[in-house]
DNA sequence: GCACATCCATACCCGCAAGGTATCGTTCGA
DNA sequence: TCGAACGATACCTTGCGGGTATGGATGTGC
């Protein structure tokens, strides 16, 4: 078939998140006949049935489901082509570099730092974005290079460079029982209340926990004694006094990356690729230490 | 901006390829005047200029060039949601796959012994397509699953299960000065005319080699005493009589991987990807002797 | 050096499809 | 059983995408 216009996505996907024409229509501004009209004809001319209609209620159909997922992907492409060829048209170019608050494990000065020397270098704007929002920004064209944490991240769609490895330890209330000891496992966390992150769907329905928006917040949910939270070694640095870190002998260990579009092309890009490949060379050799050394600043 | 509609980032694909209006609008079936003014507005709601025009010529910009790539992949995003919803919608469904010759390293047939074991599997179709075309048909939905080769296709955009890795081997005339020798290194290769492969711009310009488009032609070409080729030891049970197969030492492995779009959800899919890896895994362990016997049939 | 060909832009016109309003038919709940 | 909610249908209007004719600029050949 003759391929659909972004409008015609653009109005699938707000039906499909909505599940209602009215509201949906309200959403994109327009009223609800023709938005209707949009959506039966799209449906023909690919000869799907992407929503299961009766006169009260509509549902996606698994070809729905699929097409909602490949929409959203095909926008985010659309919007991408328009930021990028923008910020390509720049005539002072800079790159944005996506990152939450503590993303970096405490890379990015030293990054930075290497940037500098490289005569690729532009000039580059931080954002610090909300925790799970790095992606996206990368996905539509609002920044260039991000710092992803894997496993958490998704990392599918970017070309991605490992900066820094790091075990995980648990943060527990100074008083918790399990607070003395050396060092636990994650068998030993069972049942203890772990805070809620954002675009956790998984446990959205269950015993609400509390949801966090930054390191801060579980620190005081931590204190409060509301939560346990198992969180990457560097975070001991900003460690609140009142809570205790512990080691965690089998959580997995997350890595701090490099992400940014794949098949990018930009020199800039690539030369603060190069920048964090060697600040991680350099600071990775000492990982552990630099972590021994996190500990001793906070513990003692 | 509000975002461009699919139609206009189709508009501007065909100007950038063709850098001439009039052909451009030849080939989307359309007059050149709308065409123009399609482009200008488009130019203007972005605010970057895309296209250099003087009255006899047009050229692409930076931002341009820029547009032009990512406007490739958001429309191959766009047809890439169509075709898989539509997949998707089938009563009876089943997956593609696409592979070029050979480009399965004579695993398939193990891997579809052990894909029709799984409860999730559905009936699969294979496309035997042009060497280089696995890709593109997997940005465009044409298939939902394909044999890639790394390093030399493009894995960027793609979730992928390495499955086979093998070291590659020099084919020579049977009467070529090297054809004797136990083993070669790469350097004794340079200045030998090797086949050219299609979508390789690299060479493009320079004393143009003939272009092959499967393994037979390559053989040809090597028994013509016209090319000599390095290629993945499995390709021996494709050897003709009259070529010779030495082993390389230096040359970069090659390993075959499945790759699908990432993110992908589809049971159909991680259970054929789940039968590659069993497949992969009981031929890998014996990869070297299974190579052996592949030598064995096609030289004693 | 002049005339002509080439090629993109502008002017102007037209038809259709996208969008609006009014209303219908169905279904659920009070 | 009646009314409210909600998607579908009917009908109208208009703006925009596309067509033709032509202009303006720039190489090119005689």
């Amino acid at each position: 078939m003759d391929v659909p216009e972004t409008r015609e996505l653009a109005y699938f996907v707000a039906v499909a998140e909505e599940l209602h024409f009215g509201r949906a229509a309200q959403r994109l501004g327009m009223a609800q006949p023709p938005l209707s009209r949009a959506i039966a004809r799209l449906e023909r001319r690919m000869g799907v049935q992407l929503l299961a209609r009766t006169s009260r209620s509509v549902r996606l159909t698994g070809a729905g489901q699929v097409f909602l997922t490949e929409s959203r992907k095909a926008l985010d492409a659309v919007t991408a082509s328009v930021r990028r060829a923008q910020r390509a048209a720049r005539t002072d170019p800079k790159l944005t570099l996506a990152m939450k608050p503590n993303g970096d494990a405490g890379l990015l000065e030293s990054i930075l730092q290497h940037y500098r020397r490289d005569p690729d270098a532009v000039a580059i704007e931080v954002i610090v974005c909300g925790i799970g929002e790095q992606a996206p920004m990368l996905r539509d064209g609002r920044a260039d290079v991000a710092f992803l944490t894997a496993p958490y991240d998704d990392l599918a769609g970017f070309d991605t460079e490992p900066l820094l490895t790091q075990d995980q330890m648990a943060v527990l209330p100074r008083a918790h029982r399990l607070a003395g000891r050396a060092a636990l496992t994650l068998a030993d966390l069972a049942g203890e209340p772990l805070p809620r992150w954002p675009g956790d769907e998984a446990d959205a329905t269950d015993g609400r926990q509390p949801e966090v928006r930054d390191i801060s917040q579980v620190m005081q949910l931590v204190a409060l004694g509301q939560v346990v939270a198992v969180l990457p070694e560097s975070v001991r640095r900003r460690a609140w006094p009142d809570v205790a870190c512990v080691p965690l002998l089998d959580a997995p260990p997350t890595t701090v990356v490099f992400a940014w579009p794949e098949r990018t092309t930009s020199r800039a890009v690539a030369a603060l690729i190069r920048a964090g490949a060697e600040a991680a060379e350099v600071a990775g050799a000492g990982a552990v230490r630099r972590g021994e050394i996190g500990y001793q600043d906070t513990l003692t």
